[in-house]
DNA sequence: AACGATCCCTGTTGGC
DNA sequence: TGCCAACAGGGATCGT
């Protein structure tokens, strides 16, 4: 200690394969252990909860059972039938730390263990958040809404082709909507549709199956890729892992943060514009 | 219902 | 060089 288990380095964008590095990090440093105490120094962080003392009230006391993660929610299972869920947003990452650590700044929420180590919540932009809830809970939560995880339950052809079907937005904006499929979020949206010819802008119930099974096994390789490099660090200071493996995904991206530049495959340049709100990236030559 | 726009927030970046 | 507006991101919410 202290041991980063962000997975993530200074600019995270935690997706699934970061958030997935996190969970498996964490896991044997925190399972098993007991919550002591729990300091908020952010309260946003508890925005949702209607009663913000309820994070505390049943954190404290409770034993780690286990640690799981579905989409971008990294969830722990607590003793009591109780889930403690972290959402990273886009700047969160988790330490564990000695109780008696240094302040990091930007710290929102902290819990101490039994054994003298605590688990640190740091989040400069506080799009990340925690809670924790009751079966009851979790099942009016967005976590009963998502769509099938992307690493663990992806979809096959025919399910994915239903979901889409008769939509007109892009595809691009669909690849984020955690309700269609879950876990992807810009980065990998982009790599995955570069992977697989498809035009970020393109109407999602118009792709045939043949382009879909393509995306699909394009979003299976991205992923498998990313976390086989411990994620996507975009600072290339720091950070490493506690084995001393950095999160180096991001030197294989092909088209995210690259607008402006040269593809990859074919020398056009790469495109930027906003699809649904967000920032896209494609090859109009590749991807159409 | 589906979809686009807007907002939240702050560290970083790029233009002047 | 220094300042500041624009930008980035996930997701909730609102209006059409």
């Amino acid at each position: 200690m202290p041991s980063n288990v962000g997975g993530c380095g200074k600019d995270p964008m935690p997706e699934l394969p970061e958030v997935e590095t996190t969970r498996r990090l964490l896991d044997p440093l925190v399972v098993a252990r007991t919550v002591t105490g729990v300091e908020v120094p952010g309260r946003r962080v508890l925005r949702r909860h209607e009663r913000p003392t309820d994070l505390p009230d049943r954190l404290e006391g409770r034993r780690i059972e286990r640690t799981d993660r579905v989409g971008k929610f990294l969830l722990m299972g607590l003793e009591g039938d109780l889930t403690w869920v972290i959402h990273l947003g886009m700047s969160g990452r988790l330490t564990v730390v000695a109780h008696d650590a240094p302040e990091t700044p930007h710290t929102t929420l902290e819990a101490a263990f039994e054994d003298g180590s605590a688990l640190r919540f740091v989040d400069p932009r506080t799009f990340g958040w925690s809670a924790v809830w009751t079966p009851q809970e979790v099942a009016a939560s967005p976590l009963a809404r998502l769509g099938p995880d992307a690493l663990e339950a992806p979809p096959d052809v025919e399910g994915f082709a239903r979901r889409l079907e008769g939509r007109r937005a892009p595809i691009k904006s669909l690849l984020l909507d955690q309700t269609v499929i879950a876990g992807l979020g810009n980065i990998y949206a982009d790599e995955a549709l570069h992977r697989a010819r498809i035009s970020p802008r393109r109407p999602a119930g118009r792709i045939s199956r043949r382009r879909l099974g393509l995306l699909l096994a394009a979003i299976e390789d991205v992923l498998d890729a990313a976390l086989a490099a411990g994620g996507t660090s975009l600072d290339d200071m720091a950070y490493l892992l506690p084995d001393g493996r950095a999160g180096d995904y991001m030197t294989e991206l092909r088209v995210y943060g690259r607008g402006g530049e040269p593809c990859l495959g074919c020398h056009q340049t790469l495109r930027s514009a906003t699809i649904g709100g967000r920032t896209a990236t494609w090859c109009p030559r590749c991807q159409r």
